[in-house]
RNA sequence: GCCCCCAUCGACUAGCGGUCCAGGUCACAGCCCUUUCAAGGCUGUAGCGCGGGUUCGAAUCCCGCUGGGGGCACCA
């Protein structure tokens, strides 16, 4: 039987991180056997803000990599059929009525089990299982009756999810089995915790998908470190590209504890990722990402400065305070500044400087570091400090040359407090 | 309170009875390189929660404890 499978959030909001990572194993599983990949939207009323909030997923899926198989569906769209099915299972003896809402009977003897692929076998008491409703007195049907119906209408073989779903199993079990219908392998993965050990909640920093993607992060990256959430390939393999993980990933490897997510280690993997791309392809990302973030930067400064930054920066977000200073003067922190006394010397050896580029920079600016008896740190750092406003900047002879001579000049001034009052662009 | 699950360095993990005085990665510390910051190279600190079993032998199997998480809705 073909694998299909399914990604089944409610329309709350953006997608979480937690949401992302269970999207991404049921994405790999599928893809791993060739199998479908399917969306379904959990919801119960048709608000404005859910017709968002399912766009807003299917874009962040979309942005990941995940591509969907088949159309995505709605609860909605069944609760009709739902509602008729609940009916049958009254005439079968399954479910009662009360108050106006149908209730399932669930056994009260026994236990209920079933043999998880990331849990192992387990076994609920039925004592333990109440008798849920189906249909609310309104009319709607509740998610523990629709989700395991829809399961079975969709001839969904692997129901992979969040271990907060496991207590909801034996439930659905019980309402497949009324129904008469296929029971799916269930795989319940771990759930994602914050630093501190405790659920994963906005107070922990980035939350979504989307919060990754504005302080820039890479979707290859982002794919990657959420594999490894769970998950291991080997003792040693950890980066490895979208197909290498679809073609390692199984479930037998999924871990059966939560994990902590890390966003240090998460960083460090975005820089891993930053640093391998061809230059184009740097400048790309980094000329589409500022443009998202509302940068009306010239694109040519942009694509002539990615290369400055690439083996500096962990993550795109970064730019603007690392390279801004080539858009806009930014005025250097007074507690930094030093005598700036090498700055008219500076001054007027760059403007001998012809063509005003990184290596006769280099060249020049090093004969009068000599020439001064000042150590490079000791004759570059105020420079840089008149030129970026910081103490932590691009390599400085290539930042010279971009910033151009004249601008250059302008900065440095020589009168040792950099660039005429009042010039800073802000 | 009841039920279920989990438990290897600070974090992610490898380990499925002997090859582990526990390996890799991030983080951290030191050194090197160096125009700052990164990157890179080298070295290092750091872990099998506790107690019982089983076994010739346990991080690996069993039981208990402790700790953590999840769930107990006419929410999803």
């Amino acid at each position: 039987m073909a694998v299909r499978v399914r990604f089944a959030p409610s329309p709350t909001g953006y997608l979480h991180v937690g949401g992302a990572r269970t999207a991404l194993f049921n994405w790999l599983f599928a893809r791993h056997h060739g199998g479908e990949f399917r969306l379904r939207i959990e919801n119960t009323d048709t608000s404005r803000e859910v017709a968002e909030a399912v766009d807003q997923i299917q874009g962040t899926l979309a942005w990941l990599g995940l591509d969907l198989d088949g159309e995505v569906t709605s609860q909605l769209d069944r609760m009709a059929h739902a509602q008729e099915v609940a009916r049958r299972l009254v005439d079968e003896g399954h479910a009662y009525e009360d108050e106006g809402a149908i209730r399932f009977r669930m056994p009260d003897e026994g236990t209920t089990a079933w043999e998880d692929v990331v849990l192992g076998r387990i076994e609920y008491p039925n004592e333990q299982l109440e008798d849920l409703v189906l249909v609310r007195s309104d009319g709607r049907p509740t998610y523990n009756f629709v989700s395991p119906l829809e399961d079975a209408l969709d001839g969904i073989t692997h129901v992979i999810r969040g271990q907060d779903h496991v207590s909801n199993t034996p439930k659905q079990l019980r309402i497949l089995e009324a129904l008469g219908a296929e029971i799916p392998v269930y795989a319940h993965v771990p759930l994602l915790n914050g630093p501190d050990g405790r659920k994963l909640s906005k107070r922990h920093g980035a939350i979504t998908v989307e919060d990754f993607r504005a302080q820039g992060y890479l979707p290859d990256a982002l794919v990657n470190y959420l594999a490894l959430l769970g998950w291991s390939y080997d003792d040693r393999t950890e980066i490895m590209t979208r197909e290498e993980l679809v073609e390692r990933f199984t479930l037998d490897r999924v871990g059966a504890s939560a994990a902590t997510f890390d966003y240090q280690k998460l960083e460090w993997l975005n820089g891993v990722y930053l640093r391998g791309l061809a230059p184009d392809v740097y400048a790309d990302a980094l000329v589409t990402y500022l443009r998202e973030q509302g940068y009306e930067w010239d694109e040519e400064l942009v694509r002539r400065a990615a290369p400055l930054v690439q083996e500096k920066i962990a993550a795109l977000g970064e730019f603007p305070a690392f390279a801004g200073f080539l858009f806009a003067r930014v005025e250097p922190d007074p507690a930094l500044l030093g005598d700036g006394a090498v700055l008219p010397a500076a001054a007027e050896t760059l403007a001998g400087v012809e063509p005003f580029e990184a290596d006769q920079i280099e060249t020049a600016l090093r004969g009068l570091a000599e020439r001064l008896g000042l150590k490079p740190r000791e004759a570059f750092q105020p420079i840089r400090l008149a030129l970026t406003g910081s103490a932590v900047s691009p390599g400085l002879f290539e930042s010279l040359e971009l910033l151009g001579k004249e601008e250059s000049l302008a900065r440095i001034g020589g009168s040792g407090r950099g660039g005429a009052s009042g010039s800073s662009a802000r």
